[in-house]
DNA sequence: CAGAAGATCCCCT
DNA sequence: GGGGATCTTCTGC
């Protein structure tokens, strides 16, 4: 298994967010490990793409860690109560990011399953355990990233609080792309193909 | 299972 | 003061 590293994620957004499928997430601190496995990303190409926060060169302390080298996290909050978690793109000055959509829990399904149901996996309805991390929000609260975890740098452990992806050579699948959720202000951008999921995989966010 | 509606708050303009 | 890269609950079939 090798971690991704900076090469990786200085890259152009479409690829790494194709990339980034297959991949294993893990947010490990002093208390906790977890990973889950990546099946769906959309990629947001600022400042170009007007359904991005960065969208026109805004610079702001939001989407600050956005014009970051790739390879840093960008967590916000969404609907005053859920986080999305991206990984940053490109290199420093272009404020692009990859986000996160949905994984398939891999390591520590309990803390998983606690997190969100207050249950143990074994506990989980076959419902509850589909909805586990099939959405942004619902992945954040169950690998517990906040905006305590905005700005780590995925290529570097602080040794207390870190977040990193590696590949473990899985890519027995195939890619499809289609337009992002969600995005309906985003005007002649609604229809880009920049959503990337795991053809068939039962944990994507939706069909 | 599908659709509608409500929750809730930080970040801008 | 408005709105959002979402999720849960409730309703009805």
């Amino acid at each position: 298994m090798k971690v991704l590293d900076r090469d990786f994620y200085k890259r152009d957004t479409i690829t790494v967010s194709k990339e980034l499928l297959g991949k294993v997430l893990v947010h490990q601190t002093k208390n906790y490990t977890v990973a889950g496995r990546i099946v769906e990303t959309e990629a947001y190409l600022g400042p170009e793409d007007k359904a991005a926060h960065s969208y026109g060169g805004k610079m702001t302390p939001r989407v600050e860690v956005m014009y970051n080298q790739g390879g840093y996290s960008y967590i916000f909050t969404i609907y005053g109560m859920y986080q999305c978690f991206n990984i940053v793109t490109e290199k420093q000055g272009t404020p692009q990011a990859a986000l996160i959509r949905a994984l398939e829990p891999v390591e520590n399904l309990d803390f998983m399953a606690m997190r969100r149901f207050n249950k143990v996996y074994t506990d989980l309805s076959k419902k509850q355990i589909k909805d586990l991390t099939n959405g942004p929000g619902k992945l954040c609260i169950a690998m517990d990233l906040g905006k305590e975890q905005n700005k780590i740098d995925l290529c570097s452990s602080n040794g207390v609080d870190d977040i990193y992806v590696y590949d473990d050579g899985y890519q027995d699948f195939e890619i499809e792309a289609s337009p992002r959720i969600n995005i309906d202000y985003a005007e002649e951008y609604v229809d880009m193909p920049w959503r990337f999921t795991m053809k068939g995989n039962m944990y994507l966010s939706k069909k």
